[in-house]
DNA sequence: CTGAAAGCGCTAACAG
DNA sequence: CTGTTAGCGCTTTCAG
């Protein structure tokens, strides 16, 4: 159970005061190049390293983030939370992570985050608060909705642009053909579902077209092969299902493959969305809409650092139409 | 911008010195009935929640554990740290998330962890780390490894039975009617790969069998599909695969069927082993070992809290088979 | 530019 | 049982 150096340390193997340490390791406030360099040295040679939680208790802030994530099934999650720890990693930030319970509000947990000083709130859940905006607001903590937003509150939001992925969806199923079709969404109160649904219909109206049914559910496997078997026998004749994301994709795919008996593509396409990994695998080879994960981390990482440099509230990125195997040529 | 309440606001409304609210809520030495009774209606008027930070500095410990996780792809780890983060909620105790780099020894990672005075560490991780229990045990913080676990350094370790799990595999498939098998496993260096494969081999050896190959790679969708190819290629009368886990086995019946047109389970069995999510999907129903994880969680708090209590540093727990429609009947 | 000194909010001796 | 008193390790005035 050895000891940790501490500053007080360091400033007596430097012979300077423990102040003069602090003001080093906080680079803050001026000190003479060659009294630096001596307590570099010391430091080193102890092995100093700061202790995050007294500076915490000092500045009131940590550099710590804290995620929220809601719906952890899905398998969008896994891999937006892994490319933004390791981004956050990289900018030697830790992720304190909060699972909200189903159905929680965001607002009874954001008071209960904001007492561990963090740097900022990133929120990837779907149900939403109304007020967790403007908690962290007051306590002048960035907060930044990832995935998807909220029309009031006026919070940072970083999400795919979905209307127009609806839209691109829409117009590769009507240019391969089809012309009966569905929307199978995911929750039905959440941005990124309003706009795929939204971003579809408008894509089937440029071509004089409406889907013929518009089902919302949940964001999951099973939701996707239910919801196509009630749809296919009131629409024998559907031809094409746009999905509220891939792993409702993956559902419709089966469940017309193997409930169904239906040939995926050449009696009815599917498009999912997000791409996921196994959007790839060869038993769906799903065409879908590529979030563009990278983009969305960077524009996040960048809100989080300087949100006062940032007027607008909505950033919307492009996605990628991914054209795989369960649509037609 | 309102200001925190504080302990001393709570004390002056209540009447009584700081000290005396401290007590109460560090539920630490003894506090008249009626005065606590005053103190708790304080606090509870002004809305007033222990600062984390504060405490932590004090006490030299947080209530936060720390989760250091690695392959993230591998749709195992959704499933175990989204149960892990909500049993940990449960305990009213925080996740604090690391994300270890690819190829990154643990070693280097625990100090930097140690220093947030977390109250125990879990490492979910592949590669291990021949230092860090050691490190962890000086610093008085429960290490704890999760799904896996280590020859030395004498950490507590919770996993499934990894061994077990291949010997029930090999006795169905022998039992099925498999002759010509082959392990396609993860990881070479890591625990449940080493004994889900020496659980094979010993349980077809009970039948006078023995795996016409034994393969090891990585635990991903990619290897699997990778690996069979040559395998098949090597051993066109294989009849039987058991995988290290449902990634590879995923890989390994989607090759089959559409790389290399054979029929699952007509021509060629597989086994995998976790049984996540996408194993009971329709264009798989994969036959698999189910990880125990309920069990595996709680043993794992168990240890997190009294590590004292227990003299054993392994703790295999016991997974169950589940036939599916891999395997024939 | 540097050191001394005052806390951040809380816990833990220690008297009373 | 309760209040007083030191700090935890660090940042940040404030003199010098």
């Amino acid at each position: 159970m050895q000891k940790r150096v501490t500053q007080r340390d360091v400033a007596a193997r430097a012979g300077v005061s423990q102040a003069a340490v602090s003001r080093v390791m906080a680079e803050h406030g001026y000190v003479a190049e060659d009294v630096r360099a001596r307590i570099m040295e010391a430091a080193a040679a102890l092995g100093y390293r700061p202790d995050p939680v007294a500076r915490t208790l000092i500045t009131g802030r940590s550099n710590i983030v804290a995620v929220v994530v809601g719906n952890v099934v899905n398998p969008f999650f896994p891999v937006a939370l892994s490319a933004l720890t390791e981004a956050l990693r990289q900018e030697d930030r830790e992720v304190l992570l909060f699972n909200a319970a189903p159905g929680q509000n965001i607002d009874d947990l954001i008071p209960g985050v904001l007492r561990y000083k963090v740097a900022g709130i990133i929120v990837m859940t779907v149900a939403l608060g109304s007020r967790a905006a403007e908690f962290c607001a007051d306590a002048g903590v960035p907060y930044v909705l990832f995935h998807r937003y909220a029309e009031q509150g006026g919070a940072f939001a970083v999400a795919c642009d979905s209307g127009a992925g609806g839209r691109e969806a829409a117009r590769h199923l009507v240019a391969t053909g089809c012309r009966t079709m569905a929307y199978v969404g995911g929750l039905e109160d959440s941005s990124p579902n309003r706009d795929r649904a939204n971003g579809f219909i408008a894509g089937l109206r440029e071509a004089g077209l409406a889907p013929v049914e518009h089902l919302n559910g949940a964001f999951t496997y099973d939701w996707g092969r239910e919801a196509i078997n009630g749809l296919l026998y009131r629409h024998p004749d559907l031809d094409a299902v746009f999905c509220g994301d891939d792993a409702i994709a993956c559902g419709v795919v089966d469940a017309l493959r193997y409930d169904l008996g239906r040939k995926v593509p050449d009696e009815v396409s599917v498009i999912g969305f997000d791409d996921v990994p196994q959007a790839n695998w060869a038993a769906y080879r799903l065409t879908t809409v590529r979030q563009p994960l990278e983009a969305m981390i960077a524009q996040t990482l960048t809100l989080l650092k300087h949100p006062e440099d940032e007027a607008r509230r909505l950033h919307l990125l492009p996605g990628e139409m991914i054209i795989r195997a369960t649509t037609r040529r």
